[in-house]
RNA sequence: GUCCCCUUCGUCUAGCGGUUAGGACACCGGGUUUUCAUCUCGGCAACAGGGGUUCGAUCCCCCUAGGGGACGCCA
């Protein structure tokens, strides 16, 4: 059975690059009828906050993303760590090593002057030290050959064992560091398949010698490529990609997020939408793209419309209130204001600020319209005659249509000032569509406070 | 600097040796009872460059360029 997890560090809430790491993980896992499991790398005491385990956790709770079973604290294994890493010493898989700070500063320092990669040059990794406490274990990385693997989205990847040098795996403070805890726990946790972020490759290799000096059978990679900012640099709130939670705080939902995070290198076809329950069935990292994807804000925004029409004008209601606390059951015509309004609208938070006109007069006065003074006789007329028909969706077009041809007009120079005077705005849904939800009652008050002086 | 990954319309992508290189977003234009709305119809727009391999390369190989990433007692 396949069993992946995702390994967040609680130093941070959930990004939008996580996030869609942490789907792809889940999908893949549920395609396969296999497990999904969550581990916070918790080792870093000073970044670690239990504000941020809980905001991810609210985060993948949101996204509809489910454990299968309780999330895995690194931090509580960190004795049991220390005793492998010793082990691995024992067996001769690892060395200890007492250089100082100052020396691998010194020696990082030289490395780059001569330009050459910055690395620990294995100075104690011969000299048998006897480890004691307040040294660090290195990890004794093979000297000759190639580290490689066979990644299931971008294929073969080997990378000469000279590029790597004899990593920390337990810290002088006798923690253990993330590339040993990493492999360690991906075993216990009898992980199958390791998705994640294709900046970890080099610590993949790193792993996997881990792994072998452990005895384990290693698991799958699979690498995705980064998720870019719109300006093509890394990811980060100035280039408007978020954390998950302020998507929901903004009125995204759930299943446009994911939707449009889906697609953001795995395809399938042509198709372009796809509900949760399809993806949990049909995801294949197969159909992973191998090239970095950039975020886009105006195909969230087109997803995000896509689903808010999915909604019934019910459900609409309820989550524009839960949202923003705009209750549409206060209004008449709530359900048709609300559905008009989504057809339009890129979020929940939208057609909350778009609707103040059906909670608010608009209260325009002639003046503000700027339209001719003589023009105001005919919207008198227009109220007057409007105030006797039937109000039905169809008998207001037909008037309209009728006063139009009546008095030579064309459609905007009534239509424009009676959108300002229904709405207070000039962009709004169509007029006979407004006249109807609103009323014939609220309509002709709006009218006629406009009309009067 | 060294190493790794990537390269099809502006963007997300389809393509898996022979296609008029397809779709979606955005954009532009037309239509709709003529909104910077909706709906609808249509349009613009791409194989980074250079070498090979092949009867034939978007597709396979190499080089160059560009982009991204990794080089911590962070994860």
């Amino acid at each position: 059975m396949e069993i992946t997890r995702f390994a967040p560090s609680p130093t941070g809430h959930l990004h939008i690059g996580g996030g869609r790491t942490a789907l792809f993980s889940y999908l893949f896992a549920k395609a396969n009828k296999g497990k999904f499991l969550l581990r916070f790398e918790d080792t870093d005491q000073d970044r670690s906050k239990g504000e941020y385990v809980d905001s991810i956790l609210n985060s993948l709770h949101w996204m509809q993303i489910k454990l299968d079973s309780e999330p895995v604290y690194q931090s509580k294994k960190i004795v049991k760590h220390k005793e492998l890493a010793i082990e691995l010493y024992k067996k001769g898989f690892a060395y200890a090593c007492d250089c100082s700070e100052e020396t691998l500063t010194k020696m990082r320092e030289q490395q780059v002057a001569k330009k050459l990669k910055p690395k620990y040059n294995g100075l104690n990794r011969n000299k048998n030290i006897e480890f004691a406490e307040g040294m660090v274990l290195r990890f004794k990385f093979p000297l000759e050959g190639e580290s490689k693997f066979k990644d299931l989205i971008l294929g073969d990847i080997a990378i000469n064992n000279k590029e790597f040098d004899d990593f920390i795996i337990l810290r002088s403070d006798g923690s253990p560091t993330y590339n040993f805890s990493a492999a360690v726990d991906d075993m216990d946790m009898k992980i199958t398949t390791v998705i994640r972020g294709d900046d970890h490759i080099t610590n993949t290799l790193k792993q996997i010698n881990v792994l072998e000096a452990l005895g384990a059978t290693i698991p799958r990679y699979a690498h995705l490529p980064m998720v870019l900012a719109e300006s093509g640099k890394r990811l980060s709130k100035r280039d408007g990609a978020e954390d998950i939670l302020d998507y929901k705080k903004k009125g995204y939902l759930s299943d446009a997020l994911i939707n449009y995070l889906v697609r953001l290198g795995w395809s399938y076809g042509e198709e372009e939408i796809f509900s949760l329950e399809k993806l949990q069935k049909i995801f294949d990292l197969s159909d992973v793209n191998s090239s970095p994807s950039k975020y886009s804000q105006d195909l969230l925004n087109w997803y995000n419309n896509k689903y808010l029409n999915f909604l019934s004008a019910e459900e609409l209601v309820i989550k524009v209130k839960e949202n923003s606390g705009v209750d549409f059951r206060e209004i008449d015509n709530g359900n048709l204001a609300i559905s008009l309004l989504a057809k339009g609208a890129n979020s929940l938070n939208q057609i909350a600020e778009d609707s103040i006109y059906f909670f608010e007069e608009p209260q325009i006065k002639f003046d503000a319209l700027n339209v001719d003074a003589n023009k105001k006789i005919l919207f008198s007329e227009f109220c007057k005659q409007l105030k006797k028909i039937d109000f039905e969706k169809n008998s207001i077009e037909k008037y309209i249509k009728e006063f139009l041809q009546a008095n030579n007009l064309k459609f905007p120079e009534l239509g424009k000032p009676l959108r300002v005077i229904l709405t207070g705005r000039e962009n709004a849904p169509s007029i006979s569509e407004l006249l109807f939800i609103l009323g014939k009652e609220t309509s002709l008050k709006r009218i006629e406070y406009t009309l009067d002086d």
